[in-house]
DNA sequence: GCGCAACTGTACCACAAGTCAAGTTGGCGG
DNA sequence: CCGCCAACTTGACTTGTGGTACAGTTGCGC
């Protein structure tokens, strides 16, 4: 009766989104409930239908979202890093450490990656929503290997190494280094990780 | 009516225990039902509900089996690494090579982590089942840690590093290894990540 | 022929996803 | 200033299943 107006439409959307991806890191998709959704954001069930078909279309809607986010913030840190240097491996070297310390700076450690969780409940959904996964982490796997194709047309690797696996490496680390940081309650564990990750493609191109 | 037997009592819930495993890493635990279990294993629910007190039980039971075995090839594989090696680097090189091998022999991949697993569900579970996943990593931090020590006193490191975080890194990998693997279907993924650690620690303590 | 391990049979209740129909509110475009 | 449409609400209902309780049964081993 007070706060209803047309344009909010997107916003209780957004705000589900939120909420759905906090529980979905905490508990898992299935045990998930619309239920608990809707009291948290302040509508009725029949609203959720209203925004969604049904838990399958959140689901979809909530990991593209984050796959979204994801590559935005890939993006935005190795764009900073290669207005620090003109040489990639330095553009890379630097954007590595700010992802580090990005990760250091979130007070609770990160929430957790929903292309880990989707993947350990994957029998719950839909072939699409698999294959966005999958798209997600071969998409990682490309950025990376035409940064290290440019790294090593510079630098040539000290070390023979596959650029697919190194390229890899990073969404590997990552979703490691989240599941140990949360496990053993430890936050510096991820920035770790990707810190020793950056010394190895260092070592890997420089030699040292 | 047929086959009961009162010394049948382990074996049932041995297997129990196994294709609650699978149905947990392939559903995760919310969505694996005990009406599911008991079908495939051929007994009533009150036959479950004689093995565990419920469902919190055979969580319980089946992260315990699993960090168990787990541990058990970590022994067998170093054992046999240190077997053919005197030096703790080679025959840790050794059994990081049998390890990548075993992973890429398994047919279908490694089937996924339970710890990872519950990581990402982690508010289903008790807090006695949360410290043992958090022990589970720890003690894999623990035993690296000291393999390293041992590796560092006779060959000191080429390349600055936090042996604790290098630990880590043999955790973080398989559990980042799985998930990609599973995520693209490749089973080679885990092993090359192996590999590429292997190659990493031994560039760490031999310079090459 | 007794006891215990290893079950079975049956019943219950909560809750979850989803459906359906009908109504309400408030801003905006004409 | 009117009416339409987005963005909901109300409420009732179905259908399924999931975990749990508890009393009874079977058959081997002693």
């Amino acid at each position: 009766m007070s706060n209803l107006s047309p344009k909010r439409g997107p916003e209780t959307r957004a705000r589900l989104l939120e909420v759905a991806e906090q529980s979905v890191l905490a508990k898992g998709f299935a045990a998930t409930s619309i239920d608990e959704l809707i009291a948290a954001v302040g509508i009725t069930k029949s609203g959720f239908f209203y925004h969604f078909k049904g838990k399958g279309e959140l689901a979809e809607a909530l990991l593209q979202r984050y796959i979204d986010n994801e590559e935005e913030l890939l993006d935005e840190l190795f764009r900073r890093g290669d207005e620090l240097h003109e040489d990639p491996l330095h553009g890379f070297l630097v954007g590595m450490k700010m992802f580090a310390e990005m990760m250091l700076d979130l007070p609770e450690g990160h929430p957790g990656c929903l292309v880990a969780s989707y993947c350990y409940q994957e029998n719950l959904f839909s072939k699409d929503i698999r294959a966005l996964n999958k798209e997600a982490v071969l998409g990682w796997r490309a950025r990376f290997r035409t940064r290290f194709d440019l790294i090593a047309a510079r630098h040539p690797p000290k070390i023979d190494v596959d650029l697919d696996a190194l390229a890899d490496m990073v969404s590997v680390l990552v979703d490691g280094g989240i599941i140990v940081s949360k496990v053993v309650h430890d936050k510096r564990v991820l920035p770790q990780q990707i810190m020793l990750l950056r010394d190895y493609v260092r070592v890997i191109f420089l030699g040292t």
